[in-house]
DNA sequence: CACCAAAATGGAAGCGCTTCCATCGAGCAT
DNA sequence: ATGCTCGATGGAAGCGCTTCCATTTTGGTG
């Protein structure tokens, strides 16, 4: 029965005290070079890995990550979306000794400043990890700093992402690729399903997507619908597209369920995809292998922003400070886009 | 700032000792019933609750439980399915103080016990969660009790069942609520799409579909193929069906993304879901509600299992013995189904 | 070369809990 | 009554780590 090497076992084949690998451990100050060199070694060598239960109690310091995403009553959850980043955070969690704590508070709720108040008062966590639109609530966010909680935004627009820790992708870059990817293709006439506005990743995405557009010389402005980030707002989006007859040859949407929506909608109205007009979509959620045709989307790291997002929690603890973490995405070219076929 | 109270604020509060306390707590013995309510009472009174770091640092057992689940190189993993799991899981071990770790082993390998053992062996999990097919794979299961490891096997057929702890759903149950509804609906030839042999759970499923459909009086044996669970056997294993132009006015699959792959080849050929032909799925991942008519479906807990199977490890503790949680499930109908049109 | 601040290191206490062992009565047979 | 067992309780140690403070060492200065 093998039992795991302590500090002390370091410590002892070191040749030093207790406190100094604790040091070495926590990067902490006053070592010599050499003697921090030893207890690498030793550590090395005894396979040695810190006990983080042993740590969080001896430190003393709250236990606790807390998650909040949004949910709002009528809207369905984005499960896919907050699964993901309660997996991520949860790793995060379990590999620093943390206990993760989830909540849902609705961002539409006047009342949800007292509300968090309430909750962080009761709780006391070490940190608190918002996504979107939390993330983009200034007033959310500050009630929580003035409540002595470290905030952590995730897939945050720029206003939070310079106010505080933030952890996401370069979401103008990404809108960029799809909009350069779907002007590669030949397509002049793209239409485009938004996020709601509070949303400002998705705003961003809208802007690099823009962006892109006019590098490839398309100045007209595209036919742009509004949606909630639901399927069923992508089916309506589309159904009034095809109602107005707009003559597009491509949609890009926000995320893949409204991308999956809007396919429907195509579907139903007997348009093939992507010969007749080409769909993209944004996440790369499981759901876009499932379509048919498989969607071309963007690959977001939702597990890894919310690990990272525990770390760096745990590393800013008590410091304070802006930090911004970009991860980076990837577009994933499948068959929901091809090159438009000479016929609008 | 507010501190948790601790064992020792409730001993005194109690009037008792630490250790009373801590008995209480851990259900031991030897407490007399008023001293117990006493503490108790103190307890709620000030709104005590354990400190699990403390608690497992104290009791030195081993603070890791290990998820394993199936990953042939092959096979598409289930993304959802895998991702459900490990979400339950750590919750539950974050609710424990436990660590999670998760490891894929394919289950085809030959060398997969040698595997097995030399991971148990660095690693000294304090239990081991099994998912399918592995959660079947008896000598699999026997390895790593003879190792000494504490094993809970999720969704796993009889066998399993009856030799370790085990957490699921009355598989045979929900296959038959699958064939009743189908057949009150008035469906008489149905097809089957079955998963691997090995899947002991959907062999299961496919017996009680069967006795469904024998109690409604239909006594033909079902139309069956067998895939592996991926969207692509659907696909094959329904276009096969109409190749053969098997006469059915629906197919059950025992899986979701077989089912989405099925409608995708009904689709193809023009056929109405669920005018022309019916379609099942089973586990209701999110799929089923963007797929297109929403897939009628059996919903499985299967963050609730996992979570389930971690609480099992730990309070069996090196009792082993044999134990065999059912969680509920339920049939969840959307508009992929309905009766027959007077055609076939 | 003595002197001192600053850097490097170590000793000891203690985080909240469990576990091992000792203690104390009560109930029972002798 | 006396001795004993057994159920109920408490004392003390210690899990692996950090933190506070004391101590030793270093190297720069006059």
């Amino acid at each position: 029965m093998k039992r795991n090497s302590t500090i002390d076992d370091v410590a002892r084949a070191a040749g030093v005290a207790r406190v100094t690998v604790s040091r070495v451990l926590n990067n902490g100050a006053n070592v010599r070079p050499e003697t921090r060199e030893r207890v690498r070694r030793a550590m090395q060598e005894l396979g040695y890995s810190v006990n983080q239960q042993a740590r969080a109690l001896a430190s003393g310091m709250a236990r606790e990550i807390m998650l909040i995403h949004a949910h709002s009553p009528e809207l369905e959850p984005n499960s896919y979306y907050n699964a993901g980043l309660e997996l991520g955070a949860l790793r995060g969690c379990s590999a620093l000794g943390f206990d993760l704590v989830t909540r849902a508070v609705d961002p539409e709720e006047k009342n949800r400043f007292r509300q968090l108040s309430s909750i962080l008062d009761g709780q006391r966590p070490a940190g608190l990890i918002l996504s979107p639109p939390l993330s983009d609530d200034i007033e959310f966010i500050e009630t929580a700093r003035r409540a002595g909680v470290q905030v952590v935004a995730v897939s945050a627009g720029e206003q939070a992402r310079s106010s505080v820790l933030a952890v996401g992708i370069d979401e103008r870059s990404a809108g960029r690729l799809v909009g350069a990817h779907l002007a590669s293709l030949g397509h002049r006439r793209i239409g485009f399903i938004k996020g709601p506005p509070e949303h400002r990743a998705a705003a961003l995405r809208y802007d690099g997507f823009l962006d892109a557009l006019r590098e490839a010389g398309i100045d007209d402005e595209p036919w742009t619908m509004t949606g909630d980030f639901t399927f069923k707002s992508g089916v309506e989006a589309a159904e009034q597209l095809l109602r107005e007859s707009v003559p597009v040859t491509a949609i890009a949407c926000a995320n893949d369920d409204m991308a999956a929506g809007a396919m429907l909608a195509l579907h139903r109205a007997r348009l093939d995809i992507p010969e007749a007009i080409s769909v993209t979509g944004f996440d790369d959620t499981p759901m876009s292998e499932i379509v048919w045709p498989p969607l071309t989307t963007v690959r977001q790291p939702i597990k890894d922003l919310a690990e990272r997002a525990v770390h760096l929690l745990v590393e800013h603890q008590s410091k304070g400070g802006v930090h911004n973490d970009l991860l980076p995405f990837e577009l994933i070219v499948r068959e929901s886009t091809s090159r438009p076929t000479a016929r609008a």
